[in-house]
Parts: C-alpha cells; structure tokens; sequence
DNA sequence: CGGGCGAACCTTGTATACGTGGTGGGGAAG
DNA sequence: CTTCCCCACCACGTATACAAGGTTCGCCCG
C-alpha cells in the first residue's frame, strides 16, 4: 500500500471513530511527523477526504474535520436513502446466485453478533453491516453508486449508529437484511428498493431520537 | 487563484470540451509544462478530478481522461433525475424572491440565445443551463446536492446535450425551466420535482436517440 | 487602560530532487 | 524467424527545500 493511500487510511478511522474530534484542526506537519510520513501524502490524503466531505478546507488556513448539524442529517439520510434504494433496485436485476450467497453469510454473521452472550459486539455489527451495504452496492454493478454513497455514510454519527440500536431496532435491522436478500432473490427491484427506504430511515429515526434526546452527550457534532 | 485552482480549471475544461479526448493520457511532467507550473499543483488537480470521475488512475501507471459507454450514461441519467429532482423539490421551500428573479433573468437570457440570428448559440445556452441548475442547487441550500451532482454533470457528453437539441427539443427544455421556476414560486415541491424529473429524462432521450443514430459520430466517448 | 498596528513565527502552497516500479526495446537462444 | 529475458529509460511516488500568506503576540499610541 502506498503512504498516500495509508495516510488517507489511518486518517478516515481517525475521523469517523471520532479520535480526531468534529472541529479538530488538522496541521499537514503533525500528520506527517504521527505517520512516519513526509508531508505530500498527507496533503493528498487531506484532499481526498475534502472530496469526500470529511473534512473541510479552506485555502491558506488548512483543514478541519468537518462537522454536522441536525438538518444535515436529515438531508443526509434522505439522500441515502434515494441513492441506496436506487442502489438496491438495480441490484435485484443483477446479483448473481454467488453475491446472494455471500449476503447471506452476512447476515448469519451479524445475527450471530448481535445474540452474542454480554450483549451484542456493536463494532462487529458495524463492520459486517458495511461490508453488506457494499455488497449490494456491488451487485447493483453501477459505477457511480457507490462512490456517491461514500460521501453520504462515512460519517462518524453514522457509522456508529449501531451503538445506538435498542434490542428492539437491532431485530428490526436484521429483519430488513433478510428481506433485502429475499427481495433480490425474487428478482423484485421495487421490493428490494421499497425495503432499503425502510432500512435507512429506521436508522434515521434511531438517530432522531437520540440526538432530540441528548443533544450534548456527542460532542463531536451538533457545534460548528 | 491558486495554481492548484487554475489547473484544475484548465485541466476540467480541457476535458469537458473535448480537446483531451476520452481514453488519453494525461502526463504530469507534460501537463506542468503546459500549463506553466510544476507538478505538485497538477498532481492536485489530477486527483480532484479522479475524486469526481473525469479521470482514472492506476497507482504507477498514470492517470487517462475518462470515458462512458451507453449503459454508464443511463445510470448517470437515472441518478441525475432522483438527485436533481430532490433538490428542486428542496428548493420549492427554501427558495427566495432573490433567487425567483435571477431564475427568471437566466431563463429570459437562454430564450434570447435560443432565438438569436443564425441559429441558437448553443455554447452560451449550455452555460446558461449549468448557472441555472447551478442556481435551483444553491436555493436547494444542501450541503449535498451540489456536490453529488458534480460527478453527474460534468461530463463531455451530457455538458454538450445542447448541442444536439433540435428546435422542438430546445423549445420544451426552455419550457420546463419555466415551468420549474413556477413550481418553485408555487412553493410546491413535487411539482417542482416532476417537472424537473421531466427535464432530465427529456435531455436523455435526446442522448439516446443520437447515440443510437450515430454510435461512430462520437469519438469521446463509447470505447473503453 | 484599551485598541489598533506591526513584526516574528508558523503553516500552507509550490518547486525541485531523488528513489522506485513499470514499460518497451534489443539481444540472445531455440 | 520467433520468442523470451534482461536492461535501460521513463513516469510516478515521496521527500525536502523554498516562497508566501496568515496568525498571534507584543508594543505603541490614543
């Protein structure tokens, strides 16, 4: 792997675990020096997450890592779910009986996480969730899909929404899953899309819920 | 303007217009020169336009301008009109008076361009087009929309769609702007969305049509 | 004592130099 | 004559040096 492509790596998960805190400048020579790195592929790193809306730039003063506001979640996750949904819908014309299979395993592996004996491993789900999202997105065999998306998911509020699910939610995500792949078996695009409007807006509501509930208790967004 | 900024400028509208031609390669030590620069800014702007899809790149192999067969152009349609439609749809409750009457201003301009001696002039009613979607995207006032769109928009083929109206074709594009405009003054959303829905399908169809007629008349695009 | 101005420092933007991987051409062997 | 391998060249990736704008702290003036 190139520097560029690890400082571009190890910054993304600085960001959307939240190491690196809404607001946080971003200095190119710390970066540097904390990666073992000189200062150009930092630089490119830094540009690629503007492209992607992580952090944001402005000339001269260098970056932040950008911030979210209420508002712009919702803009967010209604655009998700336009573009996942559209997503889905092409998907369920083109998946192969191997990318069904593979979903499937999917969502036995985070069925299994989330009935794990201490409570569900949240991380886990997240990881295995993504790596489904990305699934279908493969399956939708679009050029664009997914890298519109990337702007609109890596987001720390909505990477860690997971943490967020009661019991209750988490089933019902799960149960969505399932339907999903049942949708895309059957061959359905209105299904499958009908299905992931569903998905993304329970995970809206989750997100609405908690942050009109505690809207001080995550500070890495809210303030800009 | 930054140096990073101006390449980019020149590079992009070097691209769109045609002149570096899809599939060709795009040398940075060539590039630099040029352009009067060294490559670091080059190198920027490179990646920026990688991070919106006008250009590809290999990790040691260097970048090459883009290019689109029929299918990725249906895709782009697809998403455009879910993407567009959701900002004029944004933009329907959120619009101001301001906003009215510089739409309004642009779309007197385009029917003037439509109408001029000797044919329309279809460069400056493409630029016309692009500054009054540009306009719709600003009083959608998403932090999304915009950029989202970028990877839509900016592409040889669709940036030069003026370019193969046909008198009627032109007419019902001017149509539904200001049909658009009277949506937004409306204040109703879904009115807005369809008309807006309408226009992109309708410069579709136009796209279509062509590339069906004359598959050999576009050498920018088609061949991988 | 407070506000505004200036200079030093710090960070970003750009240029240039160096290392490395990829590509193509030439030579030798079959 | 053809094919395979090796070497040289060339472009990309990274590091480093230099230039220029911004910020901040302190000083001077009101």
């Amino acid at each position: 792997m190139s520097s560029a492509e690890a400082a571009y790596a190890a910054l993304r998960e600085g960001i959307v675990s939240g190491q690196h805190a809404g607001g946080a400048r971003l200095e190119e020579e710390t970066l540097a020096a904390a990666l073992g790195v000189s200062r150009t592929p930092v630089r490119e790193a830094l540009r690629r997450l503007h492209a992607e809306g992580l952090v944001q730039v402005e000339p001269r003063r260098g970056a932040r890592v950008s911030t979210w506001g209420a508002e712009e979640l919702d803009e967010i996750f209604e655009l998700r779910a336009l573009v996942e949904g559209y997503g889905a819908a092409r998907a369920a014309t083109r998946v192969t009986e191997a990318q069904l299979a593979q979903l499937e395993d999917l969502c036995e592996a985070m069925e299994e996480a989330a009935c794990a004996p201490g409570g569900a491993d949240h991380a886990l789900i997240g990881r295995l969730n993504n790596e489904l999202h990305a699934a279908v997105h493969r399956a939708a065999s679009s050029r664009y899909v997914a890298g519109l998306l990337t702007s609109l998911v890596q987001i720390p509020l909505v990477v860690r929404t997971f943490q967020r699910y009661q019991p209750e939610e988490l089933a019902r995500s799960m149960g969505h899953h399932r339907e999903l792949v049942a949708a895309l078996r059957a061959g359905r695009p209105e299904w499958a899309e009908a299905v992931m409007h569903a998905h993304v807006e329970a995970a809206r509501a989750t997100l609405r819920r908690d942050l009109g509930a505690e809207p001080a208790g995550e500070p890495a967004a809210m303030e800009r």
